[in-house]
DNA sequence: CTAATATTTATTTTT
DNA sequence: TAAATATTAG
């Protein structure tokens, strides 16, 4: 394979003692972060806490090695878990070297796992061209298995069949391997049948789902063992990120890999592993010595991120688990102490949410930037509490981790328009769009379709083609499926001739697709066009469609950057990663966090996973931590009356600073104790506000609320009578004039 | 086939 | 509560 970067023909390995070149790629590193750059070869586990600059760490070793020719630039393999970490890494390793860098293997599991399907994909039963399915996909096919085999599907719903196959798929068993598991009273004991009969479909339709991209590689790797020795030479350096969160599938595919060389190099943090719940195996790095004996272990203990106090809390909160690797951050930043964190009780959630808003408020006031603040919750609900209030004091903010891109049913439904017409055979897409919008096309005419489909092993396009011939259908169906059909091959003829992002807004537009948004009066049409034509311009950025469609399926894209200067509302897991300087974690309540679910389904585990989950958070924070708790929540349409949460409790006295409501907790609790002593957390300062410039009885817009008049004025804030929220007090930034 | 009504069921979600 | 889905009446 000709490489433009290459580096030498046959790179001579230098001698393992030879002195280092030393480069940019080294400068910086504290004295455990160099031995994890330089401890090239054999086995090597970084233990990396919190803040200790684990990426540096990664793509310091990866230029070490490329810069001393240790390895040709594609002998290098390096996995991550997320498409944003990959990008992020690609870029560093960028900046120190230069170009070298694009020629390394560098990917998530998924894209490496497809790169190497794609060549092979004979060896397991597949075209080179398979498609990966969409979530959506997997749930409509389990569905039609279901019903094939006489499964009421509203009593074992699919979404949960689906779960346990992808649970199976996480450890690396295919279905002629479940064979000892317990067939449990799923649908009626015929889970494992399923399995079966969905993988048997999987390649009726040359389709992978997410789990088969690594399963189907183990598989490759085990029955071809000229291709595993392949791999196994071709990749001399492994370096892993976020190695807690592995899977067993993932787990056995580094093994095979790392098998020759084991220069393997997985950096990990016992301490953050959160995804247990979906397949993540704590295990792996817990066994990476045995498993890798002679590996070398380095700790990263120095946090370069948090205040000495911060870093005390979350030790002493994480101690409280069993069965890890232990390690101990140690402040690695000059400064003081750094503000107690403060542990507040409110009697319910909207007083929590406006205590909140408040310190964000004062905190924006006194200069701070939105961007540097965040509210980490538990669970996606608890959002809703905050952005309320936030909108109401004219905060500007951001919910991250709503519907991706790609998820909505707008861009899922143009894709299958496309993916039908690059490949009419994708019975998928088919029944997505063939009556969408609505033709007509009903039950009885879908039926006929596939029974037709079945009869003679045809894809579904192939028996609507052939069905249109006939009078099997009564006029009007036959007339709108003749027309389906025929819109689809001539678009296929355009393949050719037009360029493709023309082709797919032809496609939208004739299609009736498009218009049947704009003619929607629902109030988030107008958004879905809008999607639409932003679809049409990605798509135009790829060379194909095919390969629009691959990039689709493996880039999932949740990359929501926050836009603007504004505060960041998320879940704890999406926070993983990131830094803010203050961050708040309310609804520190038993029953919301620890989740009581986690805890009934994970006993002990699901416990010290939420309370590593409790450590991920309190990490998060550089400068200050705000936790807390309501007495009273309504869950569901019902009151609840919470404890604290036991992390609360768990937290060092010295670290932190109580603060009750009055009245709350009189009775002598530990939030008693220390009385509120009115503190302000930022000097207030009065923020420029914009100009607004607004008169009374001006028709305005809001985001949120649609258009209003205003009513009153109060220096920058408004008070508007909207036409369907009613009034409110809004801040002038945050409405626009309208014609 | 569609539209209106009833019922159900509410964690976390890197690809 | 409210969103998503199932049922049923037209």
């Amino acid at each position: 394979m000709p490489d433009p970067f290459a580096l030498d023909d046959d790179p001579p390995l230098l001698p393992a003692r030879d002195v280092p070149v030393s480069g940019p790629w080294l400068q910086g590193l504290n004295p455990e972060q160099l031995q994890a750059v330089t401890t090239t070869e054999g086995p090597v586990l970084v233990l990396s806490g919190a803040g200790t600059g684990k990426t540096k760490v990664l793509t310091s070793r990866l230029a070490h090695i490329l810069a001393n020719h240790k390895a040709q630039p594609w002998a290098c393999l390096a996995v991550t878990f997320t498409n944003r970490s990959a990008r992020e890494m690609r870029e560093r390793v960028g900046q120190l070297i230069g170009p070298v860098a694009d020629g390394v293997w560098l990917g998530t599991f998924h894209s490496i796992a497809v790169r190497i399907l794609r060549r092979h994909a004979e060896a397991v039963g597949l075209a080179a061209n398979f498609t990966i399915l969409d979530s959506d996909d997997q749930v409509r096919l389990i569905k039609q298995i279901l019903t094939d085999e006489g499964i009421d599907w509203r009593k074992w719903p699919p979404q949960a069949v689906l779960s346990a196959i992808q649970r199976w798929k996480d450890r690396g068993l295919g279905p002629d391997k479940v064979a000892g598991e317990p067939a449990g009273e799923f649908a009626a004991g015929r889970l494992k049948d399923l399995y079966r009969l969905y993988q048997e479909r999987l390649k009726l339709l040359n389709a992978c789902d997410f789990g088969d991209l690594l399963l189907h590689c183990l598989t490759l790797f085990l029955t071809r063992a000229e291709i595993l020795d392949e791999y196994q030479s071709r990749f001399r350096y492994i370096l892993v990120d976020e190695y807690q969160d592995t899977n067993v599938a993932q787990y056995l595919w580094l093994r095979l890999l790392a098998q020759k060389h084991r220069n393997i190099c997985c950096v990990g943090d016992d301490d953050q592993s959160i995804y247990s719940w979906r397949g993540a195996e704590v295990g792996n790095i817990l066994r990476f010595e045995s498993d890798f004996p002679g590996a070398a272990v380095i700790r990263l203990e120095r946090n370069y991120r948090s205040t000495p106090t911060i870093l005390a809390a979350a030790s002493a909160l994480i101690a409280n688990n069993q069965g890890r690797l232990g390690k101990t951050l140690r402040p690695g930043l000059d400064g003081g102490q750094g503000d107690p964190i403060r542990v507040r009780s409110v009697w319910d959630g909207v007083e929590e949410a406006r205590l909140v808003a408040g310190d964000i408020d004062s905190a924006w006031r006194a200069g701070e930037k939105l961007s540097s603040m965040a509210i980490l919750v538990r669970a996606g609900f608890q959002t809703r509490e905050f952005e309320e209030r936030l909108i109401g004091m004219g905060i500007p903010y951001k919910v991250i981790g709503g519907p991706r891109f790609y998820e909505r049913a707008e861009i899922r439904d143009a894709m299958a328009y496309v993916r039908l017409v690059v490949s009419p055979d994708d019975g998928l897409a088919f029944e997505r769009v063939v009556n969408l919008p609505k033709r007509g096309l009903g039950d009885a005419a879908l039926q006929a379709v596939h029974a037709l489909s079945r009869a003679r092993s045809i894809s579904l396009f192939e028996a609507a083609r052939l069905l249109i011939e006939t009078d099997e259908l009564k006029p009007k169906p036959r007339q709108a499926l003749a027309g389906f059909i025929t819109d689809i091959m001539r678009w296929r003829d355009q393949l050719e001739a037009l360029p493709h992002g023309e082709l797919a807004a032809l496609i939208l537009d004739q299609s009736g697709y498009l218009d049947m948004w704009k003619r929607d009066k629902a109030p988030d049409a107008a958004g879905r066009v809008e999607n639409l034509t932003e679809l049409v311009s990605a798509i135009e950025e790829f060379e194909s469609l095919q390969s629009f469609l691959e990039h689709v399926a493996l880039v999932m894209e949740n990359d929501e950057k926050a836009e603007g200067d504004r505060v960041v509302v998320m879940t704890l897991h999406g926070a993983k990663g990131l830094e803010f300087d203050t961050v708040f974690l309310p609804g520190w309540e038993e029953g919301v966090f620890p989740h009581s679910r986690a805890l009934d389904e994970g006993g002990a585990k699901g416990l010290e996973e939420e309370r590593r989950l409790a450590y991920v958070g309190l990490t998060r924070a550089k400068k200050r931590v705000l936790i807390s708790f309501a007495a009273n929540r309504r869950i569901y349409n019902q009151w609840q009356n919470n404890l604290p949460s036991r992390f609360v409790d768990e937290l060092p006295e010295h670290a932190v600073h109580r603060q009750a409501d009055k009245g709350l907790y009189a009775g002598g609790g530990s939030y008693a104790k220390q009385a509120a002593k009115p503190q302000p957390l930022w000097d207030t300062v009065k923020r420029p506000g914009p100009e607004g410039g607004f008169r009374v009885g001006e028709r305005v817009f809001h985001q949120k609320f649609g258009a209003g008049s205003v009513i009153e004025i109060d220096g920058d804030k408004l008070e508007i009578a909207f036409d369907k929220a009613g009034m409110k007090k809004v801040l002038d930034s945050f409405v626009e004039k309208t014609g």
